[in-house]
DNA sequence: TTGAAAGCGCTACCAA
DNA sequence: TTGGTAGCGCTTTCAA
């Protein structure tokens, strides 16, 4: 049996009292005196049809009247798609460097029509997060750091995402990979160190949480660029303080370093301090190198050795971001976009 | 005349072979053999209905099967409301504190069952951008920095925010205030190095862009603290580079000063090792002092004295936003959140 | 040149 | 205990 529809209007808004509801494109059309197709045809400048200027002018006069405002969620889900690029919140704390390589990321991307989110992910793990993160049904997902699983990246293209790129050691399969290997870091500071003759190398490996997916790769660098040789790598757990490192600095005698990788430059200049004001000579009796390339470490005395980090442009990503939504099918990219040289100064 | 409705059958999902489409409930219900509603109720766990365990359990399972993730877009439109707090990236380059904050807060807001979304907003400005942030018709809007008019508020109060907080200098009619007036800042600053009997004090004004929010209070906080008195300020332009430092420390003797306030403590450092360079004893000649209270600020010989920031916890600002949400007719508060305490070292 | 209406995915009301 | 269905705000055919 066939529904019978009948046509009830609905009460007139004829209540100005009502408690400021939130003016719709029915209510721009009502005010200007047209259909709600004919608004959204003049709000989104559609060329497909012509409207009369006169009507044009009622409209946008109407819309600016009661300050509408178009409803995002509402137009992407008729649309079928958004143009949102999610990117997760990082786990680690981020310094300068990656903050300002993510401005310039979300900055290049609105200027390809992108609309970039970043979602505090509040605790939730693994496949949980993925499936938040599904649920605003982005159009690409960047995922910092190393908690996106294979099963992740399944859930959020199965819920529509074109692309999935993560930022971190390993590629995933399934996703794109911005290879950010720290491993190297560590790699490059322990071949200078060995070159200018070291051969007790230190590693600090800072006691912070969250810090770990960084310094376990450099730490990891470190033991593989003298695999083979006679030298010889010590784990040096440091917490980011005074004390810490004054504890550290008074049982270096029995340590047997000659040299030292402090994870970056912040470590390096508090160990340094600790060190110098223990008696020993750097870099005469040990060589100390950070990370980063902060300018505060040209301004020790002996001026910081670092190993400066180079991360990919953001325009460059962000259009990378846009191939790979354009092209879904395509296979998942590697690239390796984490450039690391040494820039010897007087500590080493 | 009324429209007859004829029940036309959707064509049988019999394709499989359809490219991989984004599940909807009315897939799992086809597949668990049940109504939309009822997959609904199981999914939410609505407890206003009673659903039998083999029926949960056959829902969850096609759920499970299909990979289904709920479309938040319809969720939120078809409820009316959204749980979205919207922050847009601030506009300044984000420091190590006010980046721990941020993250804090966006812990406690999930915490409350809030989605926190940083919104990059790509260089739109004032309502132009009050709009955009209106388009994802977030319940509260925090915004940092001072880019938001009486206008903005209005676009976006009108559009469904319930609150709406602005995080910077000064309060904004509308909306609910969270004063970080760096004002405060430099005052302690200057009180301590007057109260030290300095006279002729410098402040730093860093030439980088974006800076200026903080920095021009800052400065007018110096100017406050020894109005009246017979002390003079100078500003001094400064770039954060070493040659840069050189050419202020070149001069120095030409300024007339015996103290400066750095801005913030790598500016001081900076500052304070091209005085030292240049011949010129802190604090013997010239007392330095920063903001911040970054730990390499101790390292430094003389160690560097410093304003402490102090910024509300995440925990206390996510309960304040909760509140204002749940009684939007409320009056703006404000509130006075920086706290600001000199921590006297060595280099004053 | 404009309008009517379908439908995106979801939930909540009402009826069975 | 379960299902039908209206409708959130929007765009886009199709028809007039």
């Amino acid at each position: 049996m066939p529904y019978v529809m009948v046509q009830i209007p609905k009460p007139p808004a004829d209540e100005p009292l009502a408690p400021r509801s939130v003016p719709t494109s029915a209510d721009v059309a009502r005010l200007a005196g047209v259909s709600r197709a004919t608004v959204s045809y003049v709000l989104n400048n559609a060329d497909a049809v012509r409207i009369s200027e006169p009507t044009r002018r009622r409209v946008r006069e109407a819309a600016r009247e009661l300050g509408y405002v178009p409803h995002a969620a509402a137009r992407s889900l008729r649309a079928g798609r958004s143009r949102t690029v999610l990117m997760p919140a990082p786990s680690f704390p981020a310094g300068p460097l990656y903050s300002r390589f993510l401005s310039e990321l979300q900055w290049a991307l609105g200027r390809l029509d992108y609309t970039v989110v970043q979602y505090g992910t509040a605790g939730a793990h693994g496949d949980e997060a993925a499936r938040a993160w599904a649920e605003l049904r982005p159009v690409a997902v960047l995922v910092p750091g190393s908690g996106l699983g294979p099963q992740g990246v399944e859930i959020l293209k199965r819920s529509g995402a074109r692309a999935v790129f993560t930022l971190g050691p390993e590629a995933v399969e399934g996703a794109h990979a911005l290879l950010m290997d720290h491993e190297i870091v560590g790699h490059r500071a322990a071949r200078h160190l060995y070159g200018r003759g070291r051969r007790g190398i230190g590693v600090v490996v800072p006691a912070e949480d969250g810090l770990g997916i960084f310094s376990t790769p450099r730490l990891e660098g470190v033991r593989r660029a003298v695999r083979g040789t006679d030298a010889t790598v010590t784990e040096l757990p440091l917490a980011y303080d005074e004390r810490d490192a004054a504890r550290v600095a008074a049982r270096w005698g029995s340590l047997g370093l000659d040299a030292v990788f402090a994870y970056n430059d912040e470590y390096a200049m508090l160990l340094m301090r600790a060190l110098q004001d223990a008696g020993t000579d750097v870099p005469g009796d040990t060589a100390v190198i950070g990370a980063d390339d902060l300018m505060l470490g040209r301004l020790l005395r002996p001026r910081l050795s670092t190993v400066h980090l180079e991360l990919p442009s953001g325009r460059d990503l962000a259009a990378l971001v846009d191939r790979a939504v354009n092209d879904p099918g395509a296979a998942p990219e590697r690239h390796e976009v984490l450039g690391a040289a040494v820039v010897h100064r007087e500590s080493t």
